[in-house]
Formats: C-alpha cells, sequence, structure tokens
RNA sequence: GUGGGCGUAGCUCAGCUGGUAGAGCACCCGGUUGUGGUCCGGGAUGUCGCGGGUUCGAGCCCCGUCGCUCACCCCA
C-alpha cells in the first residue's frame, strides 16, 4: 500500500454505488425548497477570513481553532469556508440582492471544511444543503424553513429522527437571563477549562456531556424562562405553525447551537442511528448577523444540513432507493462489421432518449451476456453477422428470458412501446 | 490536543502455545463454436502497513513509526 496516494485525512468522498444515494439525497433536499420559491446561490469554497472571524463570532470552537485559512499569494488572509450562512450573507450584501422584494429566499449546497480530528459522521471535508430567508422576522417563516427540512427528511425516507426546538429569545431576554446564569456558574465548584468555555459562553454548559456537569446545571436558570412577553409570542406561534402542519417537536431549552450569530428560533434535528455525531442538521434565527457585515439590519433564518450524516442515517435504517440506474438496452456486437454498426445504432438510440448501455472488446457472448445482466438492463439485442444480413434481431427481456424478433429500424418504436 | 481499538487478497474477515498464508464474496475461463441469472469444474491475486529487534525460524513476541477507526472537546 505505501507509494499509493490516499485522499487527506478525514475527507468524505463518494463513489460507485455510494454517490448514486449521494446525489438522491441533494435532489431529494432541493425539491421542497424549490416549492417554497427559494433559489439557488452558488458561491466560493474560500473567502476572507474575516467573514468568518466577524460573521460566526471570534470565541466559537468553529473560528479558533477549526478554520483552514491560509496566506494568498498576494498575501490575504484565505479560509476555507466552515459553514454557509457567513457566505450567503456577503453574497446578499455585496450584489445588492435584498434590495428588492423581501424575503430573499435562497438555497446553496456543497463542500465545507472543518480542521477537525475525524470520527464517525464528522468529516474535515463534508457536505451541506442550505437554506436562508433573509429580510423578514415572521414565526410563520421560521415554521416554513423548519417545515422545509422536516420534508426533505421525510422524502429521503428517514424515520428515526426528532426536532429539537428553543428560543434563544431578542438581545434583551437573552441580556437578562445571561447575568442571572453567569451568577449560578460563578457559585459552581468548576475546573479552569470549563469555567473558561463558560465564560465565552455560558449556555455551553448546558451541553457538556460530563455527568457531573449535568448534575450542577440541573438547577441552573433556563433562557425559555427568560423570554419576554414578545419574544414569548413569537416562539408560541411558531410552535402552532408547525402543530398546524402536524410537525412533531420537542421542546429543549437547554440546546446549545455551535455558532454565535443564533437568536430567537433555533433548531437541531436529530439521529437516534448515529454515533456520538447524531445531529443531521440544523439552524436558525440570525437578528444581528447582517448588519456585522456590514449590511441592513435584517433578520434572517436558515438551516444546514449534513449530508454525510444523512447518508449514514439512511444506511442505519436500511432506506432503499426508489430506483437505481435504469437501462433500457444492452447491445452486444459480434465482429467488427456489426461492431461499427451497432457504434452508430447506440449513439442514435442514445440521442433519442434511451438508457444504452454495451459490452466492449471481445470478450465472448457468455461474458457479454452477463455484463448485460449485471447492468440491470431490461432488454438486450446480440448484433453479428447473421443479424446485419437478416436486417433483424432477437429482442430479449432479460427478466423473463422472452425474445421477440425485431427489425433493425423498427428497434426504436419497439422499445418505446415497451417502456411505456 | 487527549484516550481506546485495529492494519492479512479487490471487499469482509480467519489464521491455535512462533513452523514459511487461508475462507466467503467479487473477478476471469470453461462445462454450453451465438444468449445471462442457478449449478458444476478450473484460475489469477498478497513486499501479512512500514522499519528495526529477539529467534534456527515471526502474520503471531518486543520496540519504533505511519495509517485507519471510535470516543472526548466541539459540531453537520
Amino acid at each position: 500500500m505505501t507509494g499509493k496516494f490516499q485522499a487527506p485525512k478525514g475527507v468524505s468522498e463518494y463513489f460507485p454505488p455510494r454517490s448514486s444515494h449521494f446525489d438522491f439525497v441533494l435532489r431529494t433536499l432541493t425539491a421542497p425548497a424549490l416549492a417554497a420559491g427559494y433559489e439557488l446561490i452558488e458561491l466560493p469554497i474560500f473567502e476572507d477570513t474575516e467573514l468568518f472571524t466577524r460573521g460566526v463570532g471570534e470565541s466559537t470552537d468553529v473560528v479558533s481553532k477549526e478554520m483552514y485559512t491560509f496566506e494568498d499569494r498576494g498575501g490575504r488572509s484565505i479560509t476555507l469556508r466552515p459553514e454557509g450562512t457567513a457566505g450567503v450573507m456577503r453574497a446578499v450584501i455585496e450584489h445588492n440582492l435584498d434590495r428588492g422584494q423581501l424575503p430573499v429566499k435562497l438555497f446553496y449546497r456543497g463542500p465545507f471544511f472543518r480542521a477537525e480530528r475525524p470520527q464517525a459522521g464528522r468529516y474535515r471535508q463534508f457536505y451541506q444543503f442550505g437554506i436562508e430567508a433573509i429580510g423578514l422576522n415572521d414565526p410563520q417563516l421560521d415554521a416554513e424553513v423548519i417545515a422545509i427540512a422536516f420534508e426533505g427528511y421525510r422524502r429521503i425516507g428517514l424515520k428515526n429522527f426528532s426536532l429539537h426546538l428553543t428560543s434563544l429569545g431578542d438581545s434583551e431576554s437573552r441580556a437578562s437571563h445571561r447575568s442571572r446564569l453567569m451568577e449560578y456558574i460563578d457559585s459552581l465548584d468548576l475546573d479552569e477549562e470549563t469555567r473558561n468555555r463558560a465564560k465565552k459562553n455560558p449556555l455551553r454548559l448546558f451541553d457538556d456531556k460530563r455527568p457531573e456537569i449535568q448534575k450542577l446545571m440541573a438547577q441552573a436558570p433556563l433562557l425559555l424562562d427568560f423570554l419576554n412577553d414578545e419574544s414569548k409570542n413569537n416562539f408560541g406561534e411558531v410552535q402552532d405553525a408547525l402543530s398546524s402542519i402536524d410537525i412533531p417537536f420537542e421542546i429543549n431549552p437547554r440546546m446549545v447551537r455551535g455558532l454565535d450569530y443564533y437568536t430567537g428560533t433555533t433548531f437541531e434535528f436529530v439521529h437516534s442511528g448515529l454515533g456520538a455525531q447524531s445531529g443531521i442538521g440544523g439552524g436558525g434565527r440570525y437578528d444581528g448577523l447582517m448588519s456585522t457585515l456590514g449590511g441592513q439590519d435584517l433578520s434572517g433564518i436558515g438551516f444546514g444540513l449534513g449530508i454525510d450524516r444523512i447518508l449514514l442515517a439512511m444506511e442505519a435504517e436500511k432506506i432503499e432507493l426508489p430506483i437505481a440506474n435504469y437501462t433500457d438496452l444492452f447491445v452486444i456486437a459480434l465482429g467488427e462489421p456489426a461492431r461499427k454498426r451497432a457504434f452508430v445504432m447506440i449513439q442514435e438510440l442514445r440521442n433519442q432518449g434511451f438508457v444504452v448501455e454495451q459490452s466492449y472488446g471481445d470478450r465472448g457472448l457468455k461474458g457479454a451476456m452477463k455484463a448485460a445482466d449485471k447492468s440491470g438492463a431490461r432488454f438486450s439485442i446480440v448484433l453479428g453477422d447473421a443479424e446485419l444480413s437478416t436486417g433483424s434481431v432477437e429482442l430479449k427481456e432479460m427478466a423473463t428470458g422472452q425474445a421477440l424478433s425485431v427489425t433493425l429500424s423498427a428497434l426504436a418504436k419497439t422499445l418505446a412501446e415497451k417502456s411505456r
């Protein structure tokens, strides 16, 4: 094995047959977004480093220790994007996409990068599908965004997942809670590292997996209890909207999101069949992000769904794809004259929209038939000297073994009739 | 960054207290000079991750190293 190149550590990559699942997931997630009027935005993989330090937040782990940052030839600091929202905001501001009717509704997909130690469901290059709805603060929009993710998972066939929901409230609510929470945390007997973590973002302690910390935090004041009337009403309306379209959720006041820009409604989809990394998607509202990045003071809401983890979840639930890759016809040509004739015929059939495969080289009829079988083709034909001289072939239905004599000129027409 | 597990055929793995490497699947050929799936017969493939040590002898023991993997922190 030495001397062979290997993919860099911790990257996810997809090749057949799994790559068709990857493609299926992406297509399936896109459909509900399109149905709700979201449009594609395709953005660069790398951005100005400062976009993330300012947008995502310097205190987050993502920015402080997980970014792929390098200097380009002009001496600029460049970072491979660790998440999608900041880049979308940059593009919206830069190209004045928020000048027209609001909200601006966009979706994106592609690779993201974080320099972490890889483990099950966590990669250094991973894939996300995300949407953003910018410029409108309406509980119904929050519910719409969540519904799009939910419907995507549903269409993929996932069942063993749940939606965790909470609200971080507005800045007034957060401020009043934060001082009480800090007071509480100060009274605890904590090691220095944990205390430092709490200083950066006290909410983090709610998420700590160590049982002793869980115990200490059991009595901690919850942000949900500190929401002012406006935030409370807003969150109530989000819940009502979700209930009205039968989307089940559980309120989880201890849920913590990793990025600093979240405000108001936040949510996370968790799958039960994965390892330690069980989140298959999450998102929330962000009030201050746009203005932080130099744009208008607009609110937005969005999500990011982890394609890699969705694939793992599919495998955990043993979900089969509806259709793999369908082949109409497999052509076996014997002898040089037949091969030349077949080559032309195959191109014509493909250009007419049929999925046509063929056997290559001369591997013998038996081997060629085996290849036909494995291709999953519905029909096969053998084209040799005899067929060339009579101008007709046996169109064989692979599943039944039954064959039908068809003239070469009528082949396309017959295939079309059969595949109806 | 910290800790556990594992590196043997294309894949999944077996390999006894150290004795010179195997199975299943996949692949190729044949049984059937031009018709697949089932069945039967045959075949190819390994620097046993890499380097060193112990030994008459190492896939197995020891040391180092690289890689993979799972978990912590954190997250998709």
